[in-house]
DNA sequence: CTGGAGGAGAACGAATCGAGAACGATCCAC
DNA sequence: GTGGATCGTTCTCGATTCGTTCTCCTCCAG
């Protein structure tokens, strides 16, 4: 969805800030700067910049507005490296990047893994396919998600939320479900494509 | 249908807004630009192109004029239909095309189809996934061939051939291989791509 | 005369934009 | 630590602009 003209603005006006002073501005600086009286009309824009995936959302943090770095080719998506159940993402020494056609991906940022192991293998994702992750850090019950969990390893499963507790599900006869409470499991980012090479 | 030479003109004046300005204008500036008084009369050209599809729609959104772009990109490879175990090849009416990224397809011509069943689905073949098949007579034991099957319906099998009988495998426990002779099996191409989209 | 292209203008609902107040959370100097 | 100032968040309200629809008009070719 495209930018509305103040939205594009403050885009604008937030991507000067950060190349003169290298930080974000609070949204008081960026109401003078836009000549704004209300934060909260400003907050609003920012909002609809995070709803479309230019800015990292700002959880009460001051000066919390950070801008998503974005990929300059249309049709490239930075390749991070491995996935598996049971590991932390195996990164890799220098980013890479993959070519991604636009219907595999989403209009928001999106980076792409390459999975190790079966575990998803009966949702038709086997090992060394392609997946295409929207950065994201919550999902709907039954979307495939890259989580992390407590702090540690990532791994690639289908999420069922509810209050209380937070169940992974692997594609796997042979692996059992995992509940977790919330707090143990942070979205990383929610399955929007794959692709596999067969030569 | 042709376009009046009314609608031809509002469509090069939003080409050019579009170059100079980078995003739509509102009907009231496109009405200046066009010399007009009334937004009620270009609504109707641009419904108009809209019904052309030249143009998308705008649902009440402002600035919602966006053309509509074609990509004739190198990375095409045509779509030919949708193949399924036990039926032809349902060919699409019109050719259409499909952006395929070079590590799926091989440096010999290929083309895509569109799956439809299960018969594959344990080898990481759902319902809906495009596969990428490069056009081919022959195939190694094991590879995933298109075939066409006495000259009557196309499958996507795993193929084993052996002096005098050809088996087709299906990858899906309730379903049998089934052997042919040699001279009913009609290779038409072998998979080496595949890729599917969750949203 | 008839039908289609093109335009004017009014009216309505929705999207956009801003102001301001109130409330917690965060940050910083002491 | 602790307190106060700063900051992000949420809410309501109003104003303006904008897209949409409708009716009515002119012009012109068949």
């Amino acid at each position: 969805m495209p930018l509305t003209p103040r939205q594009q603005q403050v885009l604008d006006c937030l991507r000067q800030h950060a190349a003169d002073f290298g930080r974000a501005p609070t949204l008081d600086g960026l109401c003078r700067l836009l000549g704004l009286r209300s934060r909260g009309s400003l907050h609003k824009h920012v909002q609809a910049l995070i709803a479309e995936g230019l800015v990292e959302p700002l959880n009460g943090r001051h000066r919390g507005i950070h801008l998503v770095t974005q990929s300059t080719d249309e049709n490239t998506l930075p390749l991070l490296g491995k996935i598996a159940a049971g590991r932390p993402i195996e990164a890799l020494p220098q980013p890479d990047t993959i070519e991604i056609p636009p219907r595999l991906r989403t209009s928001r940022p999106c980076y792409v893994l390459q999975v190790t192991g079966d575990s998803m293998a009966e949702a038709g994702i086997l090992d060394g396919d392609f997946v295409v992750i929207e950065r994201r850090e919550t999902a709907r019950n039954g979307e495939i998600v890259a989580a992390l969990i407590r702090g540690e390893e990532t791994t690639l499963k289908r999420i069922i939320q509810e209050p209380g507790q937070v169940t992974l599900v692997p594609a796997n006869r042979g692996l059992l479900p995992v509940v977790y409470a919330p707090e143990e499991v942070a979205i990383q980012g929610v399955l929007v494509g794959q692709m596999r090479a067969y030569h």
